[in-house]
DNA sequence: GTCAGTGCAAACTTTTTGCAACTAC
DNA sequence: GTAGTTGCAAAAAGTTTGCACTGAC
């Protein structure tokens, strides 16, 4: 996995955000939970449990155990620095500050998740009005085929027809 | 769990959907399959495979094993006849033929999923032209906090802050 | 009669938990 | 010094798989 140095700026202001979140909630500030936060962004797009330990092992100067990623990123949830999704059988998780909002469309046949932006559909979606409810952040996933399993679908069914 | 009774058509409808559906993919017909439909077509709302192995076992005819819940699911997903969720860590599905689309506000602090329907969201999603990809279906995930866990949260920030 | 489908249990994967050791405060 | 946090390993929860048996075609 190829890891992001150009944001320093980003990650100084996202430790200053959860220095806050940990002081408020009366959380202690560790070394492992800065370490991992600063693991994290540096990762762009989405990652799982086991990749980020594997990364933590071999990068960084902290080797953390599988329990206190599971805990950290809870925190890092909370504190709305980090957005789980829940794609396949594994959870996947990104970072969420200074990041463009985009959209998600997954194949349902080869399941392959493509992101992509629209401006639009983030305003039709942030602007709603919700009863009893303030929205902080959203998913949204689109299911269909990609053409390339459109093609391969259509030419077994054609097969499946004819040996009717 | 209270079932449904009162939608005889819609059901032999989708019955007749699986019906083509395993004739053009070559699959049997088995009575499991048809009494796994019958049971999610009575089903209002979401539910998970344990609720579901528990509802068939104590009311149909048929007691299917979890094994054949998850294999069905899968010929039913792919007919497009139920759409999955996860919003947590247990998957959950729900009936999609017939179905009103609707929308998801999720509390990130209690987790309470409430549903809710807007016509306009509904149709700038579906609206949507989108790059080498056939939409199907779509789920919108909104999170938040809902009011009763901001009373709550603000409560005890603030008494946080005074102990500081 | 054949082989896809089923039930069962074991295996596997991901996440949570209990507890002793550690360390931020 | 104390209690929150960590690492480890065991347990739990959810899903998948292997295999012998069954029944749809």
């Amino acid at each position: 996995m190829e890891l992001r140095t150009d944001n320093i700026e980003v990650r100084e202001k996202v430790k200053q955000i959860f220095t806050e979140y940990l002081t408020l909630r009366k959380h202690r500030k560790t070394p492992e939970r800065y370490a991992i936060l600063n693991m994290i962004y540096s990762i762009d797009g989405h990652f799982d449990i086991e990749s980020l330990y594997v990364l933590m092992e071999e990068t960084a100067r902290f080797r953390v155990s599988r329990a206190t990623l599971y805990n950290t990123l809870i925190l890092l949830m909370d504190a709305r620095l980090v957005i789980k999704h829940q794609f396949g059988t594994t959870s996947q998780y990104e970072k969420s500050y200074d990041q463009e909002t985009h959209h998600h469309m997954i194949c349902t046949q080869c399941g392959k998740v493509t992101e992509f932006q629209d401006e639009q559909l983030k305003r039709d979606i942030e602007g709603k009005k919700l009863p009893r409810f303030r929205q902080t952040h959203y998913s949204l996933y689109i299911y269909g085929m990609c053409t390339r399993c459109q093609r391969t679908l259509s030419r077994k069914l054609t097969i499946n027809k004819r040996k009717k």
